[in-house]
RNA sequence: GGAGGGGUUCCAGAGCGGUCAAAUGGGGCGGGCUGUAAACCCGUUGACUUCGGUCUUCGAAAGUUCGAAUCUUUCCCCCUCCA
């Protein structure tokens, strides 16, 4: 049989974990368009990379003529999903998950197409319906289908039991509600798929399971695998933290760097995964030089989220700033007042003000493991005062390691 | 409710009156090698410092002592076993 063309690129790009009914699934992606979705929770503030992943599913939704639900899960994350967690986490006031609902709305629409009326994403916030379930018809309609025999022995639950680590009432309600979610959403927008990470599995089965008890009707569930580097960390970091989604939180240069920096296996992978790039194109650019090939990934990625532009200017960046002596006259730049040249700045207080580092023993240990520069030229003196000629055009370059740059420019 | 065990620096985890800013491992950071990769090697990892030191940390508070992460008391939190 041949397979549905959603599926087999679902496949071919490394996105497939897990099907509940691979060929059914199939058979309905190939007879109409459905509309799937792929919950979110809002627990951040922003998205990061660790997303990009349910990001591009959607996105390939649209491709073939889908149309993707993003649920925000503003109702769950006042519970708090267990699953991974050997913790309770923490619960976020009203405010915050407000806002971090916005925000991530606003990074998802980034992503999506919004301009074909039959693939334009619904927005969906689960809070909408949750907020007013009513304790003992809930119970009676949708806690009569689930039996704690069978909750218990799912992967989530089993572990927090088996670390005898304790699990509340409300985490334990989570995956009853992530079901309902999928019911509601299957009743009132035709839904007929919840793609998700492979932690998310049992929650999904069991709101298949849900609409079949319920509602009588086929439901089907996708995972995908969960992303390690080639590493086997968890993706995600950077030189200076979480690879957020977000220009306010990492600049389109730093989000580029990511993508440029990561491990000589993982390139193909990233490739296929992460950018729009298809198939036949990867698999003929694969023998180009590694380098060339980073450089196309983040090239790609970066445009996807910040634009050409800002990919392309990123590139520009990074070239003048790791090939040798480079002046680095396009670096970011932090602008000083020309008069504090006259106290004696030196050296240590000249980073705290880049901002690079706070503290400055570290700053001290920097310079004694010879890792800063000034002007590509190492320091080796901590007393060192920073002079006005050091300044050429106005500024100077200052370097901490190899991949931290930035311009100091006299006001 | 009863009986025990425990809370240590980013994490795990040693220390159990001075030699403790605290072993070891992981992670982070930096250096070397390279390709802004991986692997490997080395260094570093509380703050401030006139580089002599100084100050603040071992769940919280009080106390014993010349001296406490280490002993005592009270309190808070976590875990195990019994009811």
């Amino acid at each position: 049989m041949l397979m549905n063309k959603f599926l087999k690129e679902f496949k071919d790009r490394g996105f497939f974990y897990q099907c509940t009914d691979e060929s059914e699934l199939s058979t309905l992606l190939d007879k109409k368009k459905i509309n799937a979705y792929i919950g979110f929770d809002c627990t951040a503030e922003s998205l990061h990379v660790g997303s990009l992943l349910q990001i591009m599913c959607l996105r390939l939704l649209q491709k073939h003529g889908h149309r993707p639900i993003v649920l925000i899960g503003g109702g769950t994350t006042r519970i708090g999903d267990p699953s991974g967690k050997d913790k309770t986490r923490k619960i976020l006031n009203e405010k915050e998950i407000e806002k971090n609902i916005k925000n991530i709305e606003k990074i998802l629409k980034n992503y999506l197409n919004n301009d074909d009326p039959n693939t334009r994403p619904i927005f969906v916030n689960n809070y909408s319906w949750l907020k007013n379930l009513n304790y003992i018809s809930f119970l009676r309609d949708i806690g009569k289908h689930f039996t704690i025999n069978k909750m218990l022995t799912y992967e989530s639950v089993k572990t927090r039991l088996d670390r005898e680590q304790s699990l509340s009432y409300m985490e334990f309600n989570y995956m009853i509600l992530q079901a309902y979610d999928f019911l509601e959403l299957n009743k009132k927008k035709n839904c007929s798929l919840q793609i998700g990470g492979s932690d998310q599995w049992g929650n999904i089965i069991n709101g298949t399971e849900l609409i079949k008890r319920y509602s009588n009707k086929q439901a089907y569930g996708l995972t995908t695998p969960l992303i390690t580097l080639a590493s086997g960390a968890k993706m995600g970091k950077t030189e200076t933290g979480a690879v957020w989604l977000d220009k306010k939180l990492l600049s389109s240069y730093d989000f580029w760097q990511f993508w440029r920096n990561v491990d000589d296996k993982d390139v193909i992978k990233f490739l296929k995964m992460f950018t729009d790039l298809n198939i036949e194109e990867i698999n003929k650019i694969k023998d180009r030089n590694i380098n060339q090939l980073k450089i196309k990934l983040a090239n790609e990625t970066t445009s996807m989220l910040h634009g050409r532009k800002a990919a392309l200017s990123s590139e520009k960046i990074a070239k003048e700033t790791f090939s040798d002596n480079s002046s680095g006259s396009n670096l970011p730049s932090v602008k000083i007042d020309g008069k504090i040249l006259n106290k004696n700045l030196n050296i240590v207080d000249l980073v705290i003000i880049s901002k690079f580092e706070t503290s400055k023993s570290e700053i001290r240990r920097l310079i004694k493991g010879h890792a800063i520069k000034i002007n590509n030229l190492s320091i080796t003196d901590e007393k060192m005062i920073i002079k006005r000629k050091l300044f050429k055009e106005n500024f100077l370059k200052l370097s901490i390691g190899k991949k931290r740059h930035l311009k100091i420019e006299i006001n």
